[in-house]
DNA sequence: CCTTGCCTTGACGTCGGCGTCAAGCCGTAC
DNA sequence: GTACGGCTTGACGCCGACGTCAAGGCAAGG
């Protein structure tokens, strides 16, 4: 198949699918005429990509998992390196998580001791 | 007090002070030789909007912190704007932290059927 | 006098993941 | 013939929050 068909049937664009080649993640073949071709293998690889990035992955970090499908593996996270990621991805979104639980009870602080109804809470406030 | 020192005492830089500035967000009185100076009161301004960056807030959504603190308020979060903003960031930030247990969870789910042990566990693996 | 240091404005660079436009080739339908 | 649709490469645009470089002014110190 070709790119715009890939694109169409993966949800993506055919820029997409370009910027993804010149990034060495996803090389297509050509025919006679010089345009890309693409087969069902391509098209899983593609779906791992968007995938991961959905998660939140970025570019970089969805290549373990391209190159261990194209190794023949039957899952893209079947190989250490796509483990090495997720055990790392697993830690930053530990530490993101976190962080923004942190910002969000801060906030919420902030709003009950500002908000509406006057002081009927024990939060500490200091008048503020 | 110029605009390096004001860098300095806040842990930022003139870069950063000339920016806000051009964002109308920290406007700058002139000495005779056309150098921005400060005061103590930008100096606060200047905190809050760094607190409410390190809590993920973008330049803009800062701003009604620094004209309620700038209308004569103690507290850059006394105003109805502030206090918008405040609620507006606690659905955006519970939406997000959602979203990344759910990713954290599905990785995790990952991580633990491609594993080293065997599967001493219940959690419906489908050979994966 | 000359260097050093702080200031000024202006403008281009950065990062990620593409969007969008331009110019041109090719095959097919009318 | 020609219009159309899909493909090609190349290159600039975008967003946010600045970093960095360039060229120049002004004052104090040796």
């Amino acid at each position: 198949m070709r790119i715009g068909e890939l694109a169409a049937r993966t949800g993506t664009t055919t820029r997409t699918l370009r910027y993804y080649e010149s990034r060495g993640l996803l090389p297509a073949r050509r025919d006679d005429l010089g345009h890309r071709t693409y087969d069902e293998g391509d098209v899983k690889l593609l779906r791992q990509i968007r995938t991961l990035q959905d998660f939140g992955f970025d570019l970089e970090e969805t290549r373990p998992f391209v190159e261990c499908l194209r190794a023949g593996h039957p899952e893209g996270d079947s190989c250490p390196a796509s483990l090495a990621v997720y055990r790392r991805k697993l830690a930053e979104l530990d530490a993101l998580i976190g962080e923004l639980q942190a910002v969000r009870a801060t906030i919420a602080v902030r709003l009950a001791s500002t908000d509406g109804e006057p002081p009927l809470c024990e939060l500490g406030g200091q008048e503020l």
